[in-house]
DNA sequence: GGACACTGAATGAACAGCCACTCAGTTCCG
DNA sequence: CGGAACTGAGTGGCTGTTCATTCAGTGTCC
């Protein structure tokens, strides 16, 4: 190790244990929900002290924004490199389902905290909605638009109106794939979706 | 008025106050979240102390749990009811889909309570899922492969994805008419989700 | 090399505020 | 008068957050 440390001044271990609680966090909400969690149970899953916690972060609050943050930016940055390399608009809209289910699919904890811990209470809906969910949406709007224009979809559409059907397609499947007690695959599921989707937006 | 209390023997203001904590309830809990709310708060809404809420509900969590059986069930007779009038499957769903729409859209307070504070944490979503959802996703995937058996709907779909697609795009349109600053009305969406729906799950 | 001073990450006991729920007492009504 | 309905101040338990203290690691000076 020697002074290895010293190539990051200040925070030597400070990722570490930043991630650390990040994860446990995801863990302790996913199971008690985010009410219920106690920041010591958080501290205790992390192998830190409670005050650790706020060396970190601000808030328990802060907590459950970090973690809604990171996740979102990191599939957003994602779903657009994937983006790059596709044109055809079917061909994307379907990226995007499965790149969506997929990642929910992969971590039952991250997914159960997307699809109900950040929905229980409207204060946080309007932050994160304003945050994320929208930029996400308007991402599958005017994917859907480019394949208005291009004549692969039925023009008369509003393309707002099917985003949100989209979406709310794929986010009924994630969360009943979370409360379900059969054990199945979430990814697979995107493709149903999409048949019928496609199926009912396509141009004849 | 004057004797006509003693119709209902045992409970004679009872039906109101009962009536009126879980109004007052309904407004709270939209408003300030479940978890923010105070049970003193929906005391002094509904006009009552703060005792007298426990003489008519065991806990905080069953005045919740009590907006939801109630509304669930006035809305799932009065669906059976309409349904009896009517045979062709797609009109089925076309109804089905006005009345989800017409009910939240009437009551802004409720639709909150619905589509945000009932989903906040596991354990409500389970019980509630459990509960009145199964039933009503059982109702959406019944009515369609009673299409299916006609020959109207597409023989080879899942009904129990399919049913979850329409709830799920319903649900979204709820959601989102809920945490939209614009005003709107909400059940003109209902048609230009069957459009696409329709169009997607019939046979050619 | 080693003694000393310094730093700041980490700790966890203690605090302070909050609030669901209780119950002894009051009001109301027949 | 008696019982039922109602009241609301008080209580107990809980938990997010703070902060005085510890101490491993680092730099400095002789």
């Amino acid at each position: 190790m020697r002074s290895a440390r010293s190539l990051s001044p200040d925070r030597p271990i400070v990722a570490d244990k930043r991630q650390a609680i990040l994860r446990a966090a995801i863990r302790i909400f996913a199971h008690n929900g985010y009410f219920s969690s106690k920041v010591a149970d958080i501290a205790r899953e992390a192998g830190v002290a409670d005050g650790t916690v706020y060396l970190y972060f601000k808030s328990k609050e802060e907590i459950l924004h970090s973690i809604f943050d990171r996740s979102m930016e990191e599939a957003i940055a994602d779903g657009r490199q994937r983006m790059e390399k596709i044109s055809d608009p079917r061909e994307r809209l379907r990226t995007i389902a499965h790149m969506h289910l997929d990642r929910l699919g992969a971590n039952r904890d991250l997914a159960v905290v997307f699809q109900v811990e950040l929905r229980g209470s409207t204060k946080f809906m309007e932050e994160f909605s304003a945050a994320g969910f929208a930029e996400y949406l308007k991402l599958i709007r005017s994917t859907f638009e480019d394949g208005q224009s291009a004549g692969v979809f039925r023009a008369e559409l509003n393309a707002k109106v099917v985003a949100k059907i989209l979406f709310g397609a794929l986010d009924e499947m994630a969360t009943n794939w979370i409360l379900s007690k059969r054990r199945y695959k979430l990814a697979p599921m995107a493709d149903q979706v999409l048949d019928i989707f496609l199926n009912g937006v396509t141009a004849k």
